[in-house]
Order: C-alpha cells, then structure tokens, then sequence
DNA sequence: GCAAAAGTGTTTCTCGTACACCCATGG
DNA sequence: CCATGGGTGTACGAGAAACACTTTTGC
C-alpha cells in the first residue's frame, strides 16, 4: 500500500534531546543505530510522527517506547529541515528536549535501537545527522532557560538539598556559585518548601531538605515575580 | 503526476507573524484568504515548505512573495501539529515570526492573496485555522525577548530616538517606564551610537538620534555583558 | 579527633526606582 | 508666548557580591 500526494513531501519525525542529572554531571541520551544509514552511530532518540497524533504526543510517545519512561519534564525545541540533512530523503525534524532525574526514575536502557546510553556532555562521541547541531541547541535552551524559569528541579529528585541544587546550576551553567549567596537567593525567593525531613546515613552533618513549591512559584507569578538565577 | 509514499506523510508548511512598528502601534501583517477553507477570513502569511528549500529560505520566500520585503529579521518561532489544525488533512506548520520596521520599508500590500492589511494588536480579526495561537505564541515570543535581546531595533529606522525606543518598549510590554530611568539605563549600556545629528522640522526641541551598535553589542556578549530591559 | 559537608552574617557597592523642572523649536 | 516634546540629577533602598568560621556526623 502506498500514499499518493499531488506534490512531492518531507518526511517528518520527532527527535528527543534527553537530559538527566546523576548526582554530579549532566548527562544525554543516545541510541546507538541499528539500520543505515549511519549504522552503529550514535543519535537522539526519535521517529516519525504518525498522522493521529500531534507533534507532542509524538514526541511523548517516541520517549516511552526508547526509555520507558512517561512522566517527564518536555518541551519542543526548535525545527530542523535542512535540505539535505537526511541523505536518504527531505526528512524536517521537530526537536523537543526533556529533562529527568535520573535517581529516582529507573531508566530503561534500551528497545528496538541496538543499543543506548547517557554521556557526559563533554564526552559525546559523533553524531548522526545533524544531531550534533540539535544537541548544541538543546544545552544552549537550557543554559539560557535555566536562569530564568524553574527547570532546573525537574532534573533533581522531588526533595533535595540546597547543595544539590547549586551543583546543578554550577554544572550548566559552568560557573561557581557562592553557597552563601546562593542560599540566600532562592530561600528570599519563598519557593521551596522547607521539610522537616534531613539527608540520612551521611559521614558528616545531615543536610536539610526542601521541595520546590510549585503553587506558591504559580502564585507569585501572577503577581509579577520573575524567577531569576 | 503523483508522489508515491510507503507511509503517509504530513503536508508541511511555514506561517509568519511579520510584526511592525509605524511610530505608535505595533501591528501584525494577516492576508485575506482568496481559497477555501475559510475563504474571505483572515490569516498569517504562510505557504507549502518546497523540496529544495530549507524551513528558513521557505519563510523568507513567502514573506518575499507576500510582502516584498526580504531583509529583515526573521527568527523560528514554533512548530505547531495538533491533528486537526486543518480541517482539509494533516498539515505541520512551522512558524517563524519577523519584525519589521513600517517607516523605512514600503510593504507591498497585497500579491495573490485577496487583500492584506496590517492590524493593530487588540484589533485582530477572527483567524483562519489555529492562527489566532500562532499570533498569540509570537506575541508571547517578543514580549518575553524583547527585555534580554535587542531585537527591539528591528523595528525602528537605523537612526531613532531614544523617546522612540522607550515608547517601542512601553508598546511591546504593556508598561509605563520613566524617562530618565530608561536613558540612563540604556545609555549606560555603551551599545547605542551617538549620532551628531538631530531630528529636523519638528515644532519643539530637536532630539538627538541614536544607532544600536551591534559590533559593540557583540563584543559586550562575548564579556558576558547580558542585555536586560 | 579527623574528614567532609552543612550552615550561618556582615559589609560594601551597584543599580533600580521615584520624582520635577528647565530647554529648544515652530507656529 | 504658548504648546510640545527633549533633556537632565539626586536621594533612597534593595539586593548583588565578596568573604571565613563553626557545627554536625560517621568512622
């Protein structure tokens, strides 16, 4: 069976760039290939969209199937259709990246790619495609939007502690942050909801721990609060 | 002639929201549908992406044959896919937004469109398909870029001045903002050129007329230097 | 008692904000 | 001389930045 059109079509496919945080570096997805072309290359995760579903549940589907995992932090990220950036076919390629904690959810490691694997970002190895591209705009999305919007705790476990939280802006945004001033900040902020609970079974003094507060950030909002570093 | 698929595909599209600025309002370009569906009603500029053509050069070609005009700041805006956003079949859209400034410019009004026109903002028509999304997601869009990108002088003449700019802003985020705050504040950026000369025949005191810099914007950037309102 | 991370305050300085009057020009 | 918009300075307060020591815990 074949699909007849009156003028000629792109392809159009969904491609993932999945980030997740594993107590210290920030870390992506890849799938090795398993057919041509680029056989036993490394990619984002991705297919192609089927014509009952949109380009979000596309995305949100394609995840499922390559990690298993469903609940996740997604959002589109940019189109690419670079003529010939597919060398079979015109292929236009909608990019959403995600982000996940990588503690609390267990990861399926692989599915009908040959294989699959989360690298460090300074250590990704050639990509297919154009998904080295896709990539670089992935981390400039979320070096840029972590400043400003409360991304950043979809890459922790629900609680944490506030060093944790510094370590993670400290990675992506490849900087130092000064523990102080940084407490200072996000406790001025009434965000995080501090909990009774503290860290267990440490070699050194157990830390508190805080959970984002979603509604209270929702809140604030309305009133024209801007989320800032 | 036909074109023959193994699986079915999308049709996919461009749609722009062509902003613009005509020294009071900010206005967005719509062209009146000539076809069915939604024949006579009022939409984005927009058409077929072609083979030979990347999203951005299919942006830039319809905004030509639409408007005339080709240089100007056009930047992707969004990919929009719900299933049912056409009624004919499935159509993706990838949408780029564009600003332009209405004084310097003459804007081919019309082409093979029925009509087309610019309206004010809280003066938009009933849109054809999800357009009335688009145009909000682009507003969103500026709105939000506007305070840390200076993409602002994409709508003004390559010489302004300054109670130009401050009323662009006060336009675009629906504020008031204080004169000598806002001079001080962009003056103490070092990104605008002062010019020598001034405005003519007015029936007041002549302003003096200023120049965004890009280089010295450029070279601020790769400082650190963050734009900011 | 030592290693390792948690937690805490003060000072300085920059910048955001609020605010009112005189200036230049054309008609 | 009047209407219109151009142009300017200061005082206050909030928050950014810099900076070092004590606390708790497990081993």
């Amino acid at each position: 069976m074949t699909f007849n059109y009156q003028y000629p079509r792109p392809a159009v496919t969904v491609d993932c760039v999945v980030f997740g945080f594993d107590e210290g570096d920030l870390k992506v997805l890849l799938i090795q290939r398993g057919i041509e072309p680029f056989k036993g290359a490394w990619a984002l995760p991705g297919g192609f969209v089927q014509m009952d579903e949109s380009l979000d549940e596309a995305a949100r589907r394609e995840l499922g199937e390559e990690t298993g995992v469903t609940d996740l932090f997604l959002e589109q990220l940019y189109s690419f259709g670079r003529v010939d950036r597919d060398p079979r076919e015109r292929v236009v390629s909608v990019a959403y990246y995600a982000l996940i904690n990588l503690n609390e959810q267990s990861i399926k490691a692989s599915s009908d790619a040959a294989n699959a694997g989360w690298f460090n970002l300074d250590d990704v190895p050639n990509l297919a495609f154009d998904h080295q591209t896709i990539l670089e705009t992935g981390i400039a999305r979320i070096r840029g939007k972590v400043r400003y919007q409360p991304i950043g705790f979809e890459l922790l476990p629900e609680k944490f502690k506030l060093s944790q939280l510094q370590h993670l802006y400290e990675v992506i945004l490849a900087c130092q942050l000064d523990k102080r001033n940084f407490r200072k900040k996000l406790l001025r902020m009434k965000v995080l909801e501090e909990l009774d609970e503290i860290e267990k079974d440490v070699a050194h003094r157990a830390a508190r721990l805080y959970r984002f507060d979603k509604t209270k950030y929702e809140d604030l909002i309305k009133k024209g609060f801007h989320f800032d570093l």
